[in-house]
DNA sequence: ATTTTGACTATGT
DNA sequence: AACATAGCCAAAA
């Protein structure tokens, strides 16, 4: 385990219900300003044994970036489901993820 | 050791 | 706004 994994479960962990962070959001606040990919890949290892809200990081546009439809549709719901807005072609309002960095920056 | 592969991003058309 | 390109970097092949 990385000094740079520990830091970004514990950002993504502190990502606030109802808002979202950015893959290269969360890699900058990690120290590692084009670890964008980085993060992906330790949300995926490592997502479901930490608990984290992986269904609060999407990407620089501010879409849901899952590849598999189904699993989109799952992040889409856990989102709208903590009253987070997402469109049909699963935009999720950008004022949302710029306060959740507010708080952690 | 080298190549491929992404739940990415910034920049330029 | 949509598309292409070029960086990016660790893991898997």
């Amino acid at each position: 385990m990385t000094p740079f994994t520990e830091r970004v479960i514990g950002i993504i962990r502190s990502i606030p219900e109802g808002k979202v962070m950015t893959y290269g959001q969360i890699a900058r606040l990690a120290g590692s300003p084009r670890g964008a990919r980085q993060v992906v890949r330790i949300l995926h290892a490592m997502g479901s044994k930490y608990k984290l809200p992986w269904h609060r990081v999407v990407n620089a546009k501010g879409e849901i970036a899952i590849a598999d439809d189904e699993g989109a549709e799952l992040q889409s719901f856990l989102l709208q489901a903590e009253g987070v807005r997402v469109s049909a072609d699963r935009l999720v309002s950008l004022e949302q993820y710029q306060a959740a960095m507010e708080e952690n920056a």
